[in-house]
RNA sequence: GGGCGGUUAGCUCAGUGGGAGAGCAUCGGCCUUACAAGCCGGGGGUCACAGGUUCAAGCCCUGUACCGCCCA
């Protein structure tokens, strides 16, 4: 078969990923080799495949392919999590369209419902991450739903619950009045806004027409007021520390109390305190043992009950009653206007807490709900990092694992919503019937005291009366908490499988910073508290991808750029190219289009080297032996010998720590720069016979020579080597399962690299001074090279490739010195190179370049000369930097003389025609 | 307010104390039988700023400015 002219990724991508799914070339193979394994971050069920994904899983991929190529049993796990609360988001929009919901389908249809959609539209990513070539073993595809993971799950809950580490508890939680459930402290993102601070006049309730006066972002929060404080320090307030406060609006009398953590410098230095609507205040009431009063409901509106149970009456309740925070924050203003108690009002910037999944503000709100008690988990997880057992690269975000983990709250994992793993807990209908509740839903709901049944299966009878009737909690876990068990869940815990035993602990896992926190520190907790180990032993975290402006990428800025239209527009293998070569630690990618382009063409050039290869070598068939492996190679051979094995041994060095980006262009700068310039354009003549005698080797050479190239890039463009594989090799097995090259110490020929590097230094040189004289690229011309015998010698023997590469057509080789009037100069180390280019030499034209290159070299030779004569240099310096200065200084000095002997003569020249 | 990161060529970025680099863009010359998605050659930088350490600083330290992120 013939290769096209250009590389055509469209048919050929799907036609390979097809041909390794069905060759089942994803699963782990190699029964005695070493286990290399790696869980896939599980994207939401409800995702499409955005850059993000594409970096992290590409990067994945290399891993694994290298790899599985360097003979591991490698096994890619990858799958997706439930995204309680976003999926149930999104099925509940689409009951809304319906003009039905949640409610009125109740939970067991709901949730039918939702599987449905997710057998339907989930997991479309999984899809769409297969256009990007990623090699993971399909077959162990898991979902955080599953049957296997829910009893995980269950298993996990239940085993915290008997060590201790789980507790139910009121407190105040972070509460989203849109999606009607709690939230861990981490999925609040904070953001600064502006709004406005409120002084307000608290009297005093002695009548003594005393105030103080408190300043306040959310008046609103007032009618839950149930103290005022101020720095016991503090002179302004010193005298009136003890006596009561009569609210203004609600009339509600509460204490004046003094308390260190006041801020004395914010706002009046008074405080007023709503320990049911704030988490410092709540931490003050728990101090002073202040009532705390919740005066919203779920909606965030607000409850007239909350104060008429507790025996609070006036016309404003029932004023208040219903409106939601922003209206009674309205209402609360003009109310205290009307009334005088307003004092001012200023503008003041605050942070402001958002749900990660809708953005509608937080609201703390004090509900009954589960909390793992997270610090007997959380001091073995920062153990495990700081000995080194877990290696998180790059080492930076240790500091963060570390600040997070060491200030770490109590986790709230329990959430208001139905898409999930429902709490296996139960409560007896007949003990707890105090304690029960029916919610808006329908659902039950228990109130603190109420004691739960854990158990892993639904009890028939209550352990305490015998009773029957036991209803489940309907609360169902945080996503994170099933995520936090998927390096072991997906491998078949709590069984104790043989995947678990074979793949467990995993090799790496490779994933964004954003999730640092969410996930990687659960996963550490939970594989460490149930299976004894770290989940994995290292941890990349790998850059976001940004647009060309470093703007995050997103829908409402408009700047997102679609993976799959990229793949289609430039090819899969340039797209993940482009990734791995901008995949620098520690700095985000700033995505450029043309960039991409750019790798497109390196792919097309890989294209057109093996269709070169595949032109000269039709009848040499995959020799045995390697055609590498001899002692008679020409320079050219021993050259590119030497820098393939040591392009091996740097891609594998910088895959091996993650330095993606050294391993792109490493190789890039081999195969381009290299090979293709170099090494093929000479090998040209060994195939016409020009040079040497072995036509068949040089073709022999260049087909193991591209085999090796493809087996090196394989990782990182899996698709265009497979194909250049498949037509190079007919019929051999695919690429994929080919031994990574290993790093060949023999090939190393520093003699041969010094060679090439002179005689690439004289092609260069003589290019650079014909073009600098105008010669026309086709034209052939005279050299005459000066220098010591040994230089020349060689030089003699490489006419045939500088009557090619530099277009030179007779040579004559003198002694040093005896460079000729009238000639274009060049010196390359200690040779001199003359063009008497007579009919082309414009003298006015070189007199100027010599000029300059003179000048230049004068520079040189100062910087050199001003760092020997340095006393201190001399003397503190490393030995062979000050000689390689010496050298330097040296050379510096010959070229100097050539080159102002050679203007002198011009000058002579010029003066003679004159 | 605390912490982290960034500032290097027109653009996007590498560069872990010893001669400032790459890709793209640009300019000049080439349709040289693998490749015009190419080949050959060139131009372009006060390495944000100010101090300091060192024989030697883009790199280490201190500070400033601007940009970004995280946490409170």
């Amino acid at each position: 078969m013939q290769l096209a002219k250009t590389y055509s990724h469209t048919d050929i991508e799907s036609k390979w990923y097809r041909h390794w799914v069905d060759e089942k070339l994803f699963a782990p193979k190699g029964g005695a080799g070493q286990s290399y394994s790696i869980v896939i971050p599980p994207p939401n069920v409800t995702g499409s495949l955005h850059m993000g994904h594409a970096l992290n899983n590409t990067l994945q991929d290399i891993l694994c392919r290298y790899k599985r190529m360097d003979g591991f049993r490698v096994l890619w796990v990858p799958g997706t999590d439930h995204a309680g609360i976003a999926t149930q988001n999104v099925v509940e929009r689409q009951l809304a369209q319906r003009g039905t919901s949640r409610a009125e389908l109740g939970r067991e249809k709901f949730i039918e419902r939702v599987w449905a959609w997710k057998e339907e539209a989930g997991s479309a990513i999984l899809h769409q991450l297969r256009a990007l070539g990623v090699s993971c073993d399909w077959s162990h595809e898991r979902f955080t739903m599953d049957e296997g993971l829910s009893l995980a799950v269950r298993e996990a809950f239940v085993k915290l619950w008997e060590d201790g580490l789980l507790y139910r508890a009121q407190r105040l939680i972070n509460w989203c009045p849109r999606c009607k459930t709690a939230l861990a402290d981490i999925e609040v993102v904070h953001e600064e806004a502006d709004g406005s601070l409120w002084h307000i006049r608290y009297p005093l309730a002695d009548d003594s027409g005393e105030a103080l006066i408190v300043a306040t972002t959310r008046p609103e929060t007032m009618l839950g007021d149930t103290a005022v404080a101020v720095h016991p320090e503090d002179e302004r307030y010193k005298h009136l520390v003890g006596k009561n406060i009569r609210l203004p609006i609600t009339g509600r009398i509460v204490p004046l109390i003094a308390d260190s953590y006041v801020d004395r410098e914010f706002g009046t230095g008074a405080l007023k305190i709503t320990p049911g609507h704030d988490f410092n205040d709540f931490d003050i009431g728990e101090r002073y043992k202040l009532d705390r009063i919740s005066i919203f409901d779920a909606d965030a509106r607000v409850d007239g009950a909350a104060f008429s149970g507790r025996g609070e009456t006036g016309e404003w309740i029932a004023r208040y009653h219903g409106k939601d925070r922003f209206e009674a924050r309205k209402l609360v203003v003009k109310d205290l206007a009307d009334n005088g108690f307003l004092a001012k009002t200023e503008a003041h910037k605050l942070s402001v807490g958002h749900c990660y999944r809708c953005q509608t503000i937080i609201e703390p709100y004090l509900t009954p709900q589960w909390f793992v008690d997270i610090k007997p988990l959380a001091e073995p997880a920062l153990a495990a990092v700081r000995d080194g057992r877990i290696k998180i690269v790059p080492e930076g975000w240790c500091n963060s694992y570390y600040a997070w983990m060491e200030n770490i709250k109590d986790w709230c994992i329990s959430r208001q919503i139905w898409w999930g793993h429902q709490i296996p807990a139960w409560y007896c209908k007949r003990c707890e019937a105090a304690n029960l509740m029916q919610n808006a839903d329908g659902d039950y709901l228990f109130s603190k005291d109420a004691k739960p049944i854990v158990a892993r299966t639904q009890p028939t009878a209550c352990p305490t009366c015998g009773g029957k009737e036991l209803i489940q909690d309907p609360d169902v876990l945080d996503t994170w908490f099933s995520s936090g068990l998927w390096p072991f869940s997906t491998l078949g815990w709590p069984e104790r499988t043989e995947d678990l035993k074979k793949f467990y602990p995993t090799s790496a896992l490779v994933t964004g910073f954003d999730i640092l926190f969410f996930w990687v520190a659960r996963m550490i907790m939970m594989g460490l508290k149930f299976m004894g180990d770290v989940p994995f032993r290292d941890v990349y975290i790998h850059a976001l991808v940004r647009d060309e402006q470093g703007q995050k990428m997103s829908k409402s800025k408009g700047n997102v750029i679609d993976p799959l239209v990229i793949m289609d527009k430039y090819g899969t293998d340039a797209f993940r190219f482009t990734l791995t070569a901008m995949a620098a630690m520690g700095r985000d990618i700033k995505l450029a289009e043309d960039r991409i382009g750019g790798y497109q063409s390196f792919v097309n050039k890989l294209w057109n080297a093996a269709r070169f290869v595949q032109m000269n070598a039709p009848e040499a068939a995959a020799a045995s032996a390697s055609r590498l492996d001899r002692d008679d190679l020409a320079l050219a051979d021993r050259w590119i010998r030497s820098r393939l094995a040591t392009a091996i041994s740097e891609a594998r060095e910088a895959i091996d720590s993650y330095r993606y980006n050294d391993y792109a262009n490493g190789l890039y700068q081999f195969i381009w720069h290299e090979f293709c310039d170099w090494y093929i354009e000479m090998s040209k003549l060994a195939l016409n016979g020009a040079i040497g005698n072995d036509p068949d080797g040089a073709r022999r050479r260049l087909a193991e020579l591209l085999d090796q190239i493809l087996l090196l890039l394989h990782p990182i463009m899996p698709f265009v080597t497979e194909e250049i594989w498949q037509v190079m090799g007919n019929g051999r097995a695919s690429i994929m399962i080919q031994q990574y090259p290993q790093l060949r110490p023999q090939w190393l020929d520093s003699e041969a690299e010094k060679h090439m590097e002179f005689l690439m230094g004289v092609v260069r040189a003589i290019r650079n001074l014909r073009t600098e004289l105008n010669c026309p690229p086709g034209k052939e011309v005279k050299a005459i090279f000066c220098g010591a015998a040994v230089d020349l010698d060689f030089l003699r023997a490489q006419q045939p490739y500088l009557r090619s590469l530099a277009r030179v057509g007779s040579a004559e080789y003198l002694g040093a010195g005896a460079g000729p009037k009238g000639a274009a100069t060049a010196v390359v180390g200690a040779m001199e190179i003359y063009l008497p280019l007579d009919d082309l030499i414009n003298l006015g034209e070189e007199r100027a370049r010599l000029t300059k290159e003179v000048a230049k070299m004068e520079d040189e030779i100062a910087r050199v000369q001003k760092k020997l004569s340095n006393n201190d240099f001399v003397a503190k310096a490393k030995p062979d930097v000050i000689q390689k200065e010496r050298d330097k200084a040296a050379q510096f000095d010959e070229k100097l003389r050539t080159l102002q002997s050679s203007l002198a003569k011009i000058e002579d020249l010029q003066a003679g025609r004159n």
